[in-house]
DNA sequence: ATTATACATCAAAATATTTTGATATATCAA
DNA sequence: TTGATATATCAAAATATTTTGATGTATAAT
């Protein structure tokens, strides 16, 4: 799914960019670059509460931003990619867009 | 300025984002994509008021990522290209990050 | 069985964003 | 100069998001 973006309705893009609207929430996904991380690994790395990343978690993860993976107590979270290529061709959509147009007085 | 993703603080994406954050914002910027539009233009093809579309305005200002132009008493805005690549930019630097990185159990 | 750990969920409080309606400013037309 | 138009700004109200602290649930270790 998600992956055709004439197919992909304006909410989903919506919900994406709402998760990345946050800076506790960028920092979580930065860390998610290093790859997965566990609620616990964002604790330490961070100094926020744990229901307080939970809380974000579950943003990202309801926009489909990441991905969850149970391994005993832990939770791993890792970002999607699928979600990450379709906003990119949102953005890129825009920019090829607003490259063919011509601006008045510049 | 705003032209090396490397130079670029976490604050101008953060900014940026929230300035997709909005659904009405959102439709706002897909306006542009055909081009230059006043508010006026946008009140004619949304159900927005006037202030609440200036307000609107103003936050995609602040962010970088609209320009305006004067001409009697109208004002058009655009999009900012520069602004749209720094995103751009952006996203990409997950993607590329994100596919370099072994999911386990996938 | 009991306890500790990892995380989720919940309701209330705190905080931030958005909307509204009123007013202000600047430009243009008559 | 007067009136109309295009937009900006402001303060208050409405609404939405985020934070906090408490409690719940599942897993694992003793």
């Amino acid at each position: 799914m998600l992956k055709d973006i004439s197919k992909v309705k304006k909410e989903n893009i919506s919900n994406l960019m709402v998760s990345f609207s946050d800076p506790f929430r960028l920092e979580i996904i930065d860390l998610m670059m290093d790859g997965e991380v566990c609620v616990c690994d964002i604790m330490k790395l961070t100094k926020l509460s744990q229901s307080r990343i939970s809380y974000h978690i579950k943003i990202l993860k309801e926009a489909g931003l990441i991905s969850d993976r149970q391994e005993g107590r832990w939770v791993y979270y890792s970002l999607n990619k699928e979600a990450l290529f379709l906003i990119k061709e949102w953005i890129t959509s825009l920019t090829d867009y607003s490259s063919n147009k011509k601006r008045c007085c510049e």
